[in-house]
DNA sequence: TCGTCCATGTAACGCGTTACATGATTTG
DNA sequence: CAAATCATGTAACGCGTTACATGGACGA
């Protein structure tokens, strides 16, 4: 049952929305890492809808407006990928999805279960920076430029971890 | 002329080394964004030999090493992906492309080279915070959750940005 | 000779991109 | 009625992923 990230973020926002309202949500958030373009829109919905996660009723008329909403499978579907454990290869190459899960779990699930995912990650961050320390100080050979990348790397994850003690501070109060 | 960024990569990489060696630095180099996959990398020369921007000699014998290396026009294709205007597209969406991209820039065109590159990705960083606190200052009805995602979002262009003063300053010296 | 490493590839598949097509409804 | 906007889709293409195939070299 496993879902990339756009399908997630299809499941959760899909209720009673339909695709072209999903295409002027993502044109309209400048943190945009998600393309409205319809080519990926459509046929990611239209898989979803084969998968029995989301069912739609077209209203009647020509190409009028279709609206999807979640099955009973989907809810449970989105359930579970909130609910994934943070795992190492996403903190180290997909960081920007834990982001949008927080969100997603935060608001879906409610916010004591958002504070666990960002202690979760808060974790896993820690972990990510003392490996890319302990591989900075092992391999002084990767030479000067490729160091000063690393140390943008490294405070990267500092900084997404910071956030995270803040805001699990700022949302428990 | 367009080249991604895992072609530009290979096409930096691609000095008598083969399919195999730039696996293994794949392999070893934590910071990895890139897959050492054989059916990512094989494919990814092939092509650029396709398009003659990389020549190989396979060496005798049976399935034996292939090593690469950059033509003229490879050179030329690769000086000028360096060379590509920093587009607030790419800052927005895949700021980390810019990172490997100072890599790249510093090491192949020279420090000067890399300091102006840092200098444009500065800008470009003040630019897109300043268009993210608007839009955070503009649409208090995005609610809390997503304000505090936002606000992650600011601060990784703010370390981003810092490191860049912070780099070519030291790099200057 | 058996396993392991070196080394290169291919096939099927999923999915996003760009560009195009279609048709209804609203607005000037 | 012409143009823009609402709204949904499709086709071709590029490219990465996973998994599998091939075959030589070398040590136990």
């Amino acid at each position: 049952m496993d879902l990339n990230v756009l399908s997630a973020l299809l499941l959760f926002l899909a209720n009673d929305r339909s695709g072209y309202d999903i295409r002027l949500l993502f044109k309209a958030t400048p943190l945009g890492v998600f393309s409205d373009s319809p080519g990926a829109i459509y046929p990611a919905l239209a898989r979803l809808e084969a998968r029995q996660l989301l069912a739609s009723k077209a209203e009647p008329g020509g190409r009028r407006r279709r609206a999807y909403v979640r099955t009973g499978a989907g809810e449970a579907a989105l359930d579970s990928w909130l609910r994934t454990p943070v795992d190492p290869e996403t903190v180290a190459r997909r960081p920007h999805e834990l982001e949008l899960r927080y969100v997603l779990v935060a608001t879906h699930l409610g916010r004591g279960a958002g504070a666990d995912f960002l202690a979760a990650c808060a974790e896993a961050y820690r972990a990510r920076i003392a490996e890319l320390e302990a591989f900075r100080a092992g391999h002084p050979e990767i030479g000067a430029i490729s160091i000063e990348a690393l140390g943008l790397g490294i405070a990267l994850f500092r900084t997404r971890l910071d956030w995270c003690v803040d805001t699990a501070r700022k949302g428990g109060e």
